[in-house]
DNA sequence: TTGAAAGCGGTACCAT
DNA sequence: ATGGTACCGCTTTCAA
């Protein structure tokens, strides 16, 4: 008989160890029970008896011993700075979340926020995953990229607008976005055509290839574009819209459903009517895009299903040294209706 | 000289063995140079040859080896069933992530989409985290909670209607978001009260304890509650619209201030004045509120600052044995603007 | 100042 | 059908 002082604060955590002592049997026993391997034929006795020892300690194996001595982890790492906001990209997230987890995978999300891109990497780099997805946080650097690799990562894929060397490449073109809202706006007789560009930090990679999108609609169309700065603030909208006259434009793209709303209760109530004298564009779909008045024109997103992306994460893993792969995760469609 | 295979696909990872063979030292040396140990010194010149492998091979430390000999990882662990949604929680959330990482621990999300809530606890307890803070995801059970603190995890955090045996419980009381409502329309005059109740699934942890407090402070005073099921599309809005009249409400709390956005456009489409017909309240104080038409009245909702749940992880971890606490989360306030 | 060696918790080969 | 044992990568005492 074991003497473990039985004070709670001190309870020494049971391993198998301690199961194959209680069940009278050895550690490999209990490995073998518990992980039911085929290979070995263990009696119902003894695996009975084995089983209800674990269950009796509360045993549960522990996965950095098991994965230090498989040497594999079966883990996805998800960087994430910040939590993503918006119901496509949430949706979009928990889909690919589903479907790794069927592959067998273990999905991760560590927090990075406040890391350098270096730094960033060695961090997960030390978890040993078998892949990572960086989809959000610190940009990958080659560097970073290599760190990894050489740590074992068999399938390193990153989101940016340029691929980065050495890894798989997701993009989401955002110019195309633009590229929708410019067209449309072209099409219903447009031409002076503002884009908002918010000044919350962090949506530039955005802002900037939407806004570039437009011009490359626009202006081989014989239309000009003027960048419009906003935030997202009734008081700054105000501002905007009380010089609007001023600026002479007949429409403006704002950047997204929510920018747009702001933007044409602003104009409203400036007086002005829209689309008559302003038509005003959006991108997302939302929900309130329907049940504005009027019911405002949009860009609708779809991002490619989670299962497509954990199918390519599971490709990758199988065949590391594969060229490096490049998807766009982002498809663009007008939906017009009557702000415009 | 070793005879490593330079076959890219077969490289093996670098190990501190690696780099002590490579700096012609001891391993031992090697960890004692890589986490600058106190207690020992080295001459510099070591110290030099040591850093210097390590960056030739890329070497990154093994995490998990190195927290299984020292027995401890500094991890806590955030289960995610599902990304969360809306501004007020991710705002929190992020500070809640940056605050423990200040205070040196690594945060993990761990996707549990789909698991049951013992199958989730052990799979979290095989990660051996020091801390488990469940705000989303499976709820735990007091077995759940009990593997875990059999684990090792030193603190064990809920967030949940009812505190959870054995765990400290974060609390968001939803009750008091309908209480808020309910008081308010009733000092406006209000008296047949409607409660939505969203038929999207996963949100009657919210909308029961809501509609229970619209109850709570309306059956006092000599008003009616009345639930109104309703779901986020506009063809559902319409038909509760279309059958107002015969309800004979004059007030509704619509929720959030999404739902309201929703049933308020459809209420007038039907051409119900609001609020003289019908008076409209939402809930989390979005500034789409503030854009409609008239201005919706709201409850805002502040949650507690992440910086001060970290600190309760701290302590918690310090002293795993101390008395579960209870803490709220949240904190409602009535904001009144023209819809009702 | 440095090295040898034990051991953290599992797994899997090889005996018996 | 089971047990003994080496080993995964790293830390840390103890000796030299």
């Amino acid at each position: 008989m074991s003497q473990i002082p039985h004070t709670s604060a001190e309870r020494p955590v049971p391993t198998s160890a301690d199961v194959a002592r209680l069940a009278g049997v050895s550690r490999a026993t209990v490995s073998y029970v518990l992980n039911s391997t085929s290979a070995v034929r263990i009696s119902e006795a003894t695996r009975l008896r084995v089983r209800e020892a674990a269950d009796e300690l509360g045993y549960v194996p522990h996965a950095a011993a098991r994965s230090l001595r498989s040497g594999s982890s079966r883990m996805v790492l998800l960087p994430a700075a910040a939590v993503p906001v918006g119901p496509l990209y949430s949706r979009f997230f928990n889909e690919f979340q589903w479907a790794l987890r069927r592959l067998d995978y273990t999905v991760v999300q560590y927090g990075s926020l406040g890391m350098g891109p270096d730094e960033a990497a060695r961090a997960w780099a030390e978890l040993r995953p078998v892949a990572v997805i960086a989809l959000g946080g610190p940009q990958l650097t080659p560097t970073g990229i290599q760190l990894l690799r050489r740590s074992g990562a068999k399938a390193v894929i990153t989101l940016a607008p340029e691929p980065v060397a050495g890894a798989h490449a997701l993009a989401m073109d955002h110019s195309q976005v633009g590229l929708h809202a410019g067209t449309h706006l072209l099409e219903r007789g447009h031409r002076r055509i503002g884009v908002v560009i918010p000044e919350e930090p962090g949506l530039e990679m955005f802002s900037q290839p939407r806004l570039d999108g437009v011009r490359a609609a626009v202006e081989g169309g014989g239309g000009t574009v003027v960048p419009l700065a906003l935030s997202y603030e009734e008081a700054s909208a105000a501002a905007l819209a009380g010089r609007w006259r001023t600026l002479g434009l007949d429409a403006v793209f704002a950047y997204n459903d929510e920018y747009a709303m702001l933007l044409m209760r602003a104009l409203q109530d400036e007086g002005l009517d829209v689309p008559g004298e302003c038509a005003v564009m959006g991108a997302d779909d939302l929900m309130l895009g329907r049940l504005l008045r009027p019911r405002l024109s949009t860009v609708q997103l779809d991002m490619a299903t989670g299962q497509h992306l954990a199918d390519l994460v599971e490709r990758v893993v199988r065949n590391p040294d594969g060229e490096p792969e490049r998807h766009d995760l982002m498809i663009a469609r007008t939906i017009a209706r009557e702000s415009t």
